[in-house]
DNA sequence: ACTATCACG
DNA sequence: ACGTACGTGATAGTC
């Protein structure tokens, strides 16, 4: 058997993927749809060839792309787009990094690095295969080089094969008839002009009936068509021009080295690492996890150290020290270890609970005897909170920890959890195993791989050394990427940002998620039961009317009923069927009465659902939820909060807002809430520096009136209610950034009509619309935008060539900065809000932030002193060009105080 | 796991 | 010509 040598067309198949692959980009906002695809095909290749050598061609300048099948017909080339420009680099990386052999040179065309390698090879009596999109290629086909051309057709990638007699089966030429034919009709994608007047007909027949090019003018006289004649007489030096330029090269000054390109070694750690960065986790199972994890020599340094005294000591070395990385298993706010990595190489240690003689089945003493745990356990939080208070502490998910930290002097702690998100907020998840690889180029192994579905206690005691590798990867991958990290937030100015804000606020939120609020759980009950007996006379007038027994909460059902069995107006609209979206119900409802029910239906089950059933099972045992509120999710730098969500309680309509008569507050406490009066239209009115909008601000009466009576030309007193609505509707879109045709939406009006208000609107703040444009043009520079703050927000969207997308990146351009700075403020209000608390020794306790709001169980002694904190901090949190006003109410419960 | 819907700012 | 308002999270249904 002869060996087997595989060359691919680099640049060919990397278009030919991203054509063929939807759009995919990872969490860093690359595009990788390209990269997906060429991989997709190589390991196709690859399994089918089982090959002995590999390697790919590239030209080394890519200058414009060929899109045959587009730029055909219009003889243009088009520039490659950008969202495949920048997977070209990326590409070379994931290459290099499975090792496979690039082969590309100055001057020489990948078509003629491929010809000159594919000949070389069959000289030496290896069997060739060429892969590439581009059938000029089918010229060097043999029969020991076999040109495969993939194509990717509804996600299947499916290959045409050709060796010489294929070529000749499917075109009626030779391989090197084929140059020629292609000489005759030239090639616009290519810049071969060819012959006027031939095009591929002429030519294939022309090549059938003589065989070539030199035997075509040998008996061009015999050619019966004239105009066809005269133009090949007229034109045989643009014959042999093309023909030169059609020809590819297999004679060129280049050469395999076969020892490098063996194919082998492609699922190595490197390769692991950018996989898993491109998130192509599909690729990941092609990984041995074992294997990539141990390559990594630290883990031999790992130490396991028993007993409270050990433990001691270390914390002992540790205090001497500027800093150490740390990291603490826990699982359900009990501690099971720790973890601290002293220094770069070794001191690196897990000191884990242990099972002591005497424990309870399955019980885990923290460090000693369990008669003493209690005791252990104070020792130990001292121990840390005593080490905290002298070094720098570096971990990951500070907020978590907290319980067993120093609570003052944040601004020294690190979490390397924080920094990641600030880097790049777009991300979904941030775990260690990605921070590692994406900052520090290292590979551990993940949670999941790990610990799997086994509780951690259960691992611990089984594996006690899995959790030793875990944990001590986690406190020194925190230590070695806070370095990594606090210098790239240095490098994009948001170190301070860093250190100032977002540091403190983690405690902050802490400190309200311990706190959680007190919810009456029979009144939450009760008002969850009232809601059921509506439920079933709106469920049974629905199907009584439909004349079907359907579920009204399918989608797909009631569209069914509505628009099929009912044929009323307006069907079809997603992509899965007919849109029972509530505007769509909304403009059917005054004629048909089931649609009402079904809009009441839907309004109270989501109420029955989410809130009274759904906050139910949030309630604590202390009779408290608590929620978690995220410093990591959003990427504009607003705060999230999950399990149950405390920031989308029903506001709006009556009913809804009911449900905040149960969140109460403690015995001899009140509620005390404040929000911030249209801070982003404030912000807006800041960042522009617009006179007008200033000024409007400054006379200090209702904002969107006086917009109302400067866009219509109005005299204040004489503004219609419509003429105040539309107008807050139009501030509304200017922070939204702004589109004709999402007001028109909003407003039910003509997309002329939006555009005029809008243009009104600019005409009056001349200086929010340069503002909005420097945003968008800025962020198209840079590739993000940032807020007051600094805080950065990546918007890959703007240099897509798409013009939805370019679109949606516009208007995130315009939003993001006044959202961003919006939310920036409010964390400043936090920390000030609950430093003043803390510092004033209250008893009042900050336990929500709903985006502008803020909820303080008050004690009722310190109404008046909390009061003056609350508005002065919130006011004071910024110094803008326009005051910032704050609403403030007291209340006993929720519902009251807002 | 994904889609549609709807709650909030 | 393209087809949308910005930012979130929970639930139920469907595949």
């Amino acid at each position: 058997m002869s060996q087997k040598l595989v060359l691919i067309d680099g640049h060919s198949i990397l278009n030919r993927a991203f054509y063929g692959v939807p759009d995919l980009s990872n969490a860093e906002g690359l595009h990788t749809n390209a990269i997906y695809g060429f991989l997709n095909i190589l390991f196709k290749i690859l399994e089918e060839e089982k090959p002995d050598f590999l390697a790919v061609a590239f030209d080394v300048h890519a200058p414009t792309f060929r899109h045959k099948m587009y730029d055909a017909y219009k003889g243009t080339r088009k520039p490659m787009p950008e969202e495949l420009r920048e997977q070209v680099p990326v590409m070379k990386e994931v290459l290099k990094a499975m090792q496979v052999v690039i082969m590309e040179q100055a001057g020489l065309e990948a078509d003629d690095i491929l010809g000159t390698l594919a000949k070389q090879a069959q000289k030496e009596g290896l069997e060739v295969s060429l892969v590439s999109g581009d059938r000029d290629l089918l010229q060097i086909a043999t029969e020991h080089i076999k040109i495969r051309i993939p194509k990717t057709k509804m996600g299947r990638t499916e290959i045409e094969d050709y060796y010489a007699e294929d070529v000749l089966k499917a075109y009626e030429v030779t391989p090197l008839q084929f140059i020629e034919l292609k000489a005759l009709m030239g090639d616009t994608a290519d810049n071969i002009p060819g012959v006027p007047k031939v095009g591929e007909k002429t030519a294939k027949a022309l090549m059938v009936e003589y065989g070539s090019l030199e035997n075509i003018y040998a008996h061009v006289e015999e050619i019966s068509k004239k105009s066809i004649r005269e133009s090949l007489k007229e034109n045989k030096e643009l014959a042999d021009l093309s023909k030169a330029l059609a020809t590819i090269k297999t004679d060129c000054d280049i050469a395999l080295d076969y020892e490098a390109a063996r194919a082998e070694g492609y699922f190595n750690p490197d390769a692991y690492a950018i996989f898993k960065r491109l998130e192509f986790k599909n690729y990941l199972s092609r990984f041995d996890k074992e294997e990539m994890a141990e390559k990594n020599t630290v883990a031999e340094t790992f130490q396991i150290v028993e007993g409270l005294d050990a433990f001691l000591k270390i914390v002992e070395k540790a205090k001497k020290l500027p800093q150490v990385g740390m990291l603490l298993m826990q699982e359900a706010d009990a501690l099971y270890g720790v973890a601290l990595s002293l220094s770069k190489e070794e001191n690196i240690f897990f000191i884990p609970a242990r099972n002591r003689a005497g424990a309870e089945d399955g019980q885990l003493s923290l460090f000693d005897e369990p008669a003493k745990n209690e005791g252990e356990e104070q020792c130990v939080r001292d121990a840390l909170i005593g080490l905290s208070e002298k070094t720098q502490i570096v971990t990951f998910d500070i907020k978590r920890q907290y319980t067993w930290l120093a609570q003052d002097n944040t601004e020294r702690y690190f979490d390397i959890l924080i920094a990641a998100y600030l880097l790049n907020p777009l991300k979904n998840d941030y775990d260690l195993e990605t921070i590692a690889s994406e900052h520090l180029g290292m590979l551990i192994p993940g949670k999941v791989e790990v610990f799997g579905k086994e509780k951690q206690i259960t691992v611990l005691e089984k594996a006690p050394e899995k959790c030793r590798d875990y944990y001590c990867y986690g406190a020194y991958v925190a230590a070695q990427a806070a370095e990594v990290l606090a210098e790239k937030l240095k490098e994009a100015d948001m170190y301070q940002l860093m250190v100032e804000m977002e540091m403190p606020l983690s405690l902050v939120l802490y400190d309200m998620e311990k706190e959680g609020v007190w919810v009456r759980r029979e009144e939450l009950k009760a008002y969850g039961d009232a809601l059921i007996s509506r439920i079933q006379e709106l469920e049974a007038s629905i199907h009584k009317q439909a004349g079907v027994e359907f579920n009204i909460n399918s989608p797909k059902q009631l569209g069914e009923v509505l628009f099929e069995n009912m044929q009323l107006p307006g069907g079809k609209k997603t992509k899965t069927g007919y849109s029972t979206a509530a505007d769509v119900l909304e403009k059917l409802a005054p004629e048909y009465p089931i649609v009402n029910d079904i809009l009441e239906y839907r309004g109270l089950t989501k109420l029955k659902s989410t809130y009274a059933d759904g906050l139910a099972a949030f309630i604590g045992e202390d009779g408290r939820i608590h929620t978690n509120f995220n410093q990591t999710i959003t990427a504009t730098g607003r705060i999230s909060s999950t399990e149950p969500n405390l920031q989308n309680i029903p506001m709006r309509m009556e009913l809804g807002r009911r449900i905040r008569k149960v969140f109460v507050p403690k015995e001899g406490y009140v509620f005390m809430d404040a929000d911030y009066s249209q801070i982003e239209l404030r912000v807006l009115a800041h960042m522009s520096g617009d006179e007008q909008l200033i000024e409007a601000y400054r006379m200090d009466q209702d904002i969107h009136r006086i917009t109302a009576a400067k866009v219509f030309h109005t005299p204040f007193e004489e503004v219609t209610d419509l003429q105040r609505r539309n107008a807050k509707a139009v501030n509304f879109g200017i922070v939204y950034g702004i589109s004709s045709f999402g007001l028109s939406q909003d407003l039910s009006i003509s997309r002329k009509e939006a555009a005029e208000y809008i243009e009104q609107y600019f005409a009056t703040y001349p200086k929010v619309k340069e503002f909005l444009d420097r945003l968008v043009s800025d962020g198209k520079e840079q590739g993000y935008i940032t807020t007051m703050y600094k805080r950065r927000r990546p918007i890959p969207e703007l240099s897509s060539s798409n013009f939805m997308q370019r679109s949606f990146g516009e208007r995130v351009a315009m939003n993001s900065p006044i959202q961003g700075t919006a939310a920036d403020i409010i964390k400043i209000a936090m920390i000030k809000v609950w430093k003043a608390l803390r510092d004033a020794n209250l008893q009042s306790k900050l336990i929500l932030q709903v985006h502008d709001e803020l909820l303080i169980e008050t004690l009722k002694e310190e109404e008046e002193q909390v009061r003056q904190i609350l508005s002065e901090n919130m006011k004071e949190a910024a110094a803008l060009a326009v005051t910032l006003e704050v609403d403030l109410h007291v209340g006993e419960n929720w519902y009251e105080a807002k």
